[in-house]
RNA sequence: GGCCCCGUAGUUCAAUGGAUAGAAUAGAAGUUUCCUAAACUUUAGAUACAAGUUCGAUUCUUGUCGGGGCUACCA
């Protein structure tokens, strides 16, 4: 906040001279002055009322007079109740104005020389992206952005798991039914193709399970017998064992499946500075689980299983390596950890994967720890909450999925709608109109699941929940052309804001004052949102700001100004709020159009 | 059963332990000779329940009730 350092310490001078006591810096808390009340900031004097001796009114009355005594900057205050406001000169504000209008980078820090890593999306290549990646992605992303905007090094990366049982179901269910189909030939996008096998696997085995069980199996000897799982195993040992053919065709199908998701992620515009896959790392970490037993970090059953004992920690015995030893995902995620760190050395690292893999983090994290890798504190599982659909929860085989590329195709076409109806976009041509559809379609979507708290889970009604007004993603769009229609009009008649129109002006409007207090705002957002590793911060933070612009722009005229200087303020002032808008937006991956 | 997360207006979301709990949407009533009405203004409506800590609790603690997740030598 604006002067706080400044305000913290005038109040400890203030009160040792007044009361004659020493205050302790967590004693004085500024926050914001509500809305209800005059003022700009506002002291909490209850923490050291009892040390002043006087009653709440009458403290905050003697701090009050000595603040507006030694600080030019204050220029009024009043008490109600404990709680001290403090109106802060126009002068005051407008000066902070000049700082940040000035200065390109205002909000972003300074290079912190540390590297971080980001994780995300981390799909399987069986079936095409859905609703639940679109969190994923859009707040990996988000979230890299941010921390880039606080200082750091980012490095993105997606871990694809692109082998394992599931992988070779759909390739068996291919081999079997699939007489040679292509995305080509079928027109399918090639992860929609492999998704179809998934599917029908599933579909053909349960067939089986049925059957067996209908012969006098139990459910389970049926899951386990059933032609189609046998040969799945087989297929994977093939895998494993590097047979020609059965590699052959995983890459065929892999392949496809790049293909389709290149095409989405393009769509969804996300990217990745490296990318990672489970084929090539699923055999690491054996090394460190035997390295974990000669520092008795692990012990071995007489099974020959390797476990660790996280009891103490309040946690359970966990397997990270199998009898006939063979890894499990733990043995695979330590691995990786460590050869993430050997390729870049980053002492963050945060992995955005879905709350359903709390305990298995939390586990991955503290072996780590015990381990003692340098790296492992600096670990963070970003885990968020499910996206549940009105019927209930999204399941792929069940075909209960909203599908990522259906959805955003949905939701540009919601947009041309929406902006046909609206009919203001006369001039544009064909390609800018698809353009802009692209951007409102994907800023509602990415404003929708993006200013929710990450680690709350979210409902998605399709027919609801994506809106085109009120607290959304083109509302701030919207204020974004608004004002570009503007600076275009003061480009037009000539208008261009100077600095010595800012010298001049005196007094801000009540609006103009709400505005600037929110720009001044930024810095601070941006580092909560990167400590929290929080987009939703963001979000709501421009929606706050285009919110305030908006009713500054019904309360005030800009070319009906008559004092020129104002005017030039104004526009000045506008152009500000359009780059902080563009700054935020920026970081949620959101783009804002100069017309719609 | 054990462990973890979440319960805020009809609905979707906010609120570093601080004032009379903010928005949006749906509802009601207004605003366009003037910079884009995808906007603005007004209005009504909520902390699941019960104790405790505190000058002060939506926030911290405990219990109850509801919702979800994890609890595989699966990935």
């Amino acid at each position: 906040m604006l002067l706080e350092k400044q305000l913290t310490e005038k109040v400890k001078d203030g009160f040792k001279e007044i009361f004659g006591g020493e205050l302790q810096d967590n004693q004085i808390q500024f926050q914001k002055t509500r809305k209800e009340f005059e003022g700009d900031c506002t002291l909490v004097v209850f923490p050291f009322v009892k040390q002043a001796k006087k009653s709440p009114q009458q403290t905050a009355e003697l701090v009050g007079q000595y603040l507006q005594e030694h600080m030019p900057e204050i220029t009024a205050f009043n008490v109600v109740k404990g709680f001290l406001n403090l109106v802060i000169g126009d002068k005051v504000w407008l000066k902070q104005f000049k700082t940040l209008y000035r200065d390109e980078h205002f909000g972003f820090f300074p290079a912190k020389d540390q590297k971080v890593m980001v994780e995300y999306s981390s799909p399987n290549t069986n079936k095409p992206l859905h609703l639940g990646h679109l969190r994923n992605n859009f707040l990996g992303f988000s979230v890299a952005n941010i921390l880039k905007a606080y200082g750091y090094d980012v490095v993105k990366v997606n871990l694809v798991n692109d082998r394992g049982v599931h992988i070779c179901k759909s390739m068996l269910a291919y081999q079997k039914f699939g007489q040679e189909e292509t995305p080509k030939s079928s027109g399918i996008k090639g992860d929609h193709l492999i998704g179809k096998y998934y599917v029908r696997f599933d579909q053909e085995y349960k067939k089986e399970v049925k059957a067996l069980v209908a012969e006098g199996k139990t459910e389970e000897e049926a899951k386990k017998q059933a032609p189609l799982m046998v040969e799945t195993q087989e297929m994977l040992k093939n895998w494993e064992k590097g047979d020609p053919e059965t590699v052959a065709l995983w890459e065929k199908m892999n392949g496809w499946v790049y293909e389709g998701f290149d095409e989405t992620y393009r769509t969804m515009g996300v990217d990745f500075d490296k990318i990672y896959k489970e084929s090539e790392t699923y055999l690491l970490g054996k090394d460190m689980v035997e390295e974990g037993l000669q520092k008795e970090v692990f012990y071995k059953k007489e099974d020959g299983s390797v476990w660790g004992d996280l009891v103490s920690e309040g946690l359970d015995n966990k397997l990270v390596l199998r009898a006939d030893g063979t890894s499990v995902y733990m043995t695979q995620d330590m691995g990786t950890a460590d050869l993430k760190y050997k390729d870049y050395g980053c002492e963050k690292s945060i992995y955005v994967v879905g709350n359903e893999q709390d305990y298995h983090f939390s586990v991955l994290f503290k072996l780590l720890k015990r381990l003692g890798r340098p790296y492992a504190e600096g670990m963070y599982h970003l885990s968020y909450g499910m996206v549940d659909l009105p019927t209930g929860k999204m399941k792929s085989r069940e075909g209960t999925v909203v599908d990522a590329d259906d959805l955003m195709k949905e939701m540009f076409k919601t947009a041309e709608l929406h902006t046909k109806e609206l009919g203001k976009i006369e001039g544009f041509s064909q390609e800018e109109a698809q353009k802009l559809y692209k951007t409102l379609g994907l800023g509602a979507l990415k404003y929708f699941l993006l200013k929710v708290e990450p680690k709350k889970r979210m409902l998605f009604d399709p027919k609801e929940s994506i809106e085109f007004q009120g607290h959304t993603g083109p509302f701030i769009q919207y204020t974004h052309a608004r004002i570009s229609a503007i600076l275009r009009k003061a480009h037009q008649l000539g208008y261009d804001p100077r600095e010595e129109s800012l010298e001049k002006i005196e007094h801000l409007h009540a609006s103009e004052k709400s505005v600037v207090r929110l720009l001044n705002d930024f810095p601070e957002k941006i580092k909560e949102a990167a400590e929290g590793y929080s987009p939703s911060v963001i979000a709501n933070y421009a929606y706050d700001l285009a919110k305030e612009y908006n009713s500054f722009y019904a309360a005030v005229s800009i070319f009906n100004e008559e004092n020129k200087d104002a005017l030039r303020f104004r526009i000045a002032f506008s152009e500000a709020v359009a780059k902080t808008l563009r700054k935020t937006m920026g970081l949620l991956g959101i783009d804002l159009p100069e017309r719609m």
